[in-house]
DNA sequence: ATTCTTGCAAATAATTTGCACCACC
DNA sequence: GGTGGTGCAAATTATTTGCAAGAAT
């Protein structure tokens, strides 16, 4: 999941300079924590940072993941009705199953899609298939509670 | 949107005995405000219902959403970053698309769908279509803002 | 030196919970 | 009358913001 030299090779050094963004320790290490966390909330992503700078500030992960985000640098997906998840995108794309009885999360290419979005593209809709999520569950889960 | 005589008929009075659920005033404006409402957040739905009544606590049209989502007479989607929102289901079961350009959420039939959720069963995963929510934007929004 | 960034604390926002009182069955 | 439901206030949880001090260019 983690490549050592973190998405995008190094170039995402110069992709914040040229924004007019700063190279800081804290934009670093937070970039490093979401590729190695797979899937992580802010918090996560504070306490993976914290292991190795306890200094760190919450709100400079909000901030930084707001930055990396729109440098296109991770991603973030809704994988629980409470909590967006971020992801490096240094992992190819790709969207998210959700399964409500065992919690387990499934990344799916995005050609499953295809149909979908291609339908969706001649109504003039195109989708962000990274951001998207399906809930439902496992058939092979106990498919106890259903209302 | 709105039918006169909320969804299922008259027989959620009924499916909420069946449960040991009592039926109250709140719980008969909270549905009626999210039947007539479409997509709503449930501070939304507090101030619908207190058009009717100005003592209705938000917490009550927390705990009443609640229950009348687990009695299947609701159900509630991200239609934002932000908020969840409750629709009725006497509106045909459907799902959402969000343009992040102009905002606009379309409505749409489960049956687009058909060949992803077909797909994925194949694979062992129902989907939760009246969940889902697919973001992204209109050919015809300024297809501007692109990382 | 200049300006972006950060840490910290306080402000918001969203949702939940404890509890005494009230209303439905 | 007994039990579940509600209002209210306080507690949580999640996220954002103002600002002075610190660091990157």
């Amino acid at each position: 999941m983690a490549t050592p030299e973190a998405p995008g090779g190094t170039d995402w050094r110069a992709r914040l300079r040229a924004r007019g963004y700063r190279l800081t320790p804290q934009r670093e290490m937070v970039l490093r924590a979401v590729d190695e966390l797979g899937h992580a909330t802010p918090d996560e992503v504070l306490a993976k940072v914290r292991e190795q700078s306890s200094a760190v500030n919450i709100s400079t992960v909000y901030r930084t993941l707001e930055v990396l985000e729109e440098l296109g640098l991770v991603r973030h997906a809704h994988l629980s009705d409470r909590a967006p998840t971020y992801h490096s995108i240094s992992d190819h794309e790709h969207f998210h199953l959700v399964c409500r009885n065992c919690q387990k999360v499934v990344s799916v290419d995005p050609d499953v899609l295809r149909p979908l979005t291609e339908r969706l593209e001649a109504d003039g809709f195109v989708a962000d298939v990274g951001h998207l999520t399906v809930f439902g569950h496992c058939t092979d889960c106990t498919p106890t509670k259903e209302s």
